[in-house]
DNA sequence: TCAACCATTATTGTTTACAATATCAAGGCT
DNA sequence: AGCCTTGATATTGTAAACAATAATGGTTGA
């Protein structure tokens, strides 16, 4: 067997989906015994992996309490989109790399993908490949490092996006993604730092900070049927 | 009591402590039961230590086979500190808000230090508060986010000069700190944030990844003294 | 009627013992 | 002699029982 962190890694993993589904609202109780009930594993093992989940922001040990899906506050989601502007833009204008041609084929698989979800107004699958799509940019043009970093400032970030996302709009422009991977094969990287400058911004004026809790803490009821 | 979490904190420190201060050789073997004996704490709490501090690459856990002082690859650690300019030059080139007056003599103190421990000779002393330094820095003209990001990417840091430091030089040149400081203060953040550049690529050429590992897996024998 | 208090219940936190696995040493085989 | 096998030992990984703490609900008194 062995496969003990892989199945971590699973029921983390499946957390984090459901988090992103909005299948389990921010503020959400994790009881500990539940979700092992739920996953077919052990406290222990549950244990470590909302230990693992609270280093990475997504949800909030009170000791004593329990285990909550995070309720990242309006100064946190400022600081994380601050962090990540300042981390993607300066890598676009001055990228470690040039975008191989695969590079380029991955995103524009990526970008179908969204384009799919975009037709089929799939808003969560659409936060998802969004997050993709940077992610895998920043791995081709950067290393494994900002890779980590930047993945951990995604995934709070679509926290954050489902949290405080106005009514009616998308998020991510893709037609933005598109312009973005035909600047960075001109190699016009001045101007492909400017736009994603532009696109990060616009994903902060999607946000609404006032709109206060989505309080529904969801039963885990919610969580049964994603087991697998 | 209820005081776990303070508990946790400083076993964990007090290992970081001992890894920079080079007590703790890259590549050590970390055994529970001996790390719990010397805090006088249980395996239960090492545990999540050691998984903590493998989150932040400082440790490395092998399953099966246990915890292990990490030994950071030279690639690596080009990767860290590129991502390491990455994020402070271009904070410095545009930074989040200006330095207060108490920030600049939060900052002159650390400077004073620094010259104390270069009088004395102290390398530890001087890695460490180059570090109180920078993450000051980032504190002040960044946010929280930035500043836990960086802390991080500074810890690695340090283990990777205490791996790699080339003998008979100083890493980080205070002198250096001292011009940052002036620029900053002289709202110039163009030349600040190209003196950060050259600053830390000077870091860079202290290191030589072609001396091979120091393979000195010192016993936990060394780390009796630090229990308090 | 409302608020404070106490007992009950449920959940988290810790310790213990046990099982699985890897390391190490000795002995035998080629 | 050197390498592989085999058993003993130590260490990690897991499960289960126990203790401590926080949430719950009902009762009492003003």
């Amino acid at each position: 067997m062995g496969s003990s962190a892989k199945e971590e890694a699973r029921i983390a993993d499946a957390l984090c989906k459901a988090v992103l589904e909005r299948k389990l609202a921010p503020g959400s109780k994790l009881p500990e015994e539940e979700l092992a009930q739920i996953f077919r594993s052990n406290r222990a093992k549950i244990r470590r992996v909302l230990l693992l989940l609270s280093r990475s922001h997504i949800v909030t040990l009170e000791p004593g309490r329990g285990a909550f899906v995070s309720r990242p506050s309006p100064q946190e989601a400022r600081d994380v989109l601050a962090s990540r502007r300042l981390i993607e833009v300066s890598l676009l204008a001055r990228p470690y790399r040039r975008l191989s041609a695969q590079a380029a084929e991955r995103l524009r698989r990526i970008m179908a993908e969204e384009a799919q979800a975009h037709a089929a107004h799939d808003a969560i699958a659409m936060i998802y490949l969004s997050g993709q799509f940077h992610l895998t940019l920043i791995e081709e043009l950067g290393n494994k490092v900002l890779k980590s970093i930047t993945g951990e400032l995604i995934l709070r970030m679509s926290l954050i996006i489902t949290m405080y996302e106005r009514q009616n709009t998308t998020c991510c422009l893709s037609s933005d993604h598109h312009d973005l991977l035909e600047l960075l094969l001109a190699h016009d990287y001045v101007e492909a730092s400017a736009l994603m400058a532009r696109h990060l911004e616009g994903i902060e004026s999607c946000l609404d900070f006032h709109r206060e809790p989505a309080t529904t803490t969801i039963l885990s009821q919610i969580l049964q049927p994603l087991k697998d």
